[in-house]
DNA sequence: CGTGTAAGGAATTCTGACACG
DNA sequence: CGTGTAAGGAATTCTGACACG
């Protein structure tokens, strides 16, 4: 059971100039929503943010909620429920697995 | 017939810092392989590389290569032989789209 | 041929702050 | 609250070259 299967999407691997440039938000807007924790870019070692496919849907996500008006902070109510819902669904898909696994469950 | 799906592992969105880091190659070692035209990494604006994912993938096997002690030179006559099996199987692959899309044939 | 390195400049990114509101 | 901007520094990337071989 590990953890490293990570596709591309999820890697890691931008800077903020070429995110800023896919999405059409300025810098300081994607710095400022890391800021309301909506957003978790990782470092490197000195530093400098690396974002993901997966945080480039998101921001866009956030652009369009900004845009109805939607704060921040409700914004971020918002999405640790999806995040919620999402851990259901990943554990249920989990024990389905181990079922099948042991005992050869035939559809 | 357009031409923009371009998924996620063919965008060129990563500077030569990261591929370095995921590739385990040398900044120079890269460079070098875009010298030999193995590589065709995009441009930003002021002029910084950017690779995709299928660049990473590309780089990992002129690495091995090397290894082995192919020359680049030699590197680049796989490539293009691959290139060209590629592309025959995308034309037979659009024209039995055509086929079916103009005749509705079914299996 | 393939790759390391020092060199100097240009572009990128970072943080904390002031501003408007 | 959300976002722009000027500020100064640190890190990144670029090119052309010399080196070894």
């Amino acid at each position: 059971m590990s953890t490293d299967k990570k596709s591309y999407k999820d890697k890691k691997v931008m800077s903020i100039g070429i995110i800023s440039k896919i999405t059409g938000l300025s810098e300081r807007k994607i710095r400022y929503y890391e800021e309301r924790k909506l957003i978790f870019p990782e470092r490197t070692e000195r530093g400098t943010r690396k974002y993901s496919f997966s945080d480039v849907e998101i921001l866009m996500e956030i652009a369009n909620q900004i845009e109805d008006g939607v704060q921040t902070y409700e914004i971020k109510k918002e999405m640790s429920k999806k995040q919620k819902t999402q851990t259901k669904d990943d554990i249920n898909k989990m024990i389905r697995g181990q079922l099948n696994a042991h005992f050869h469950l035939r559809k």
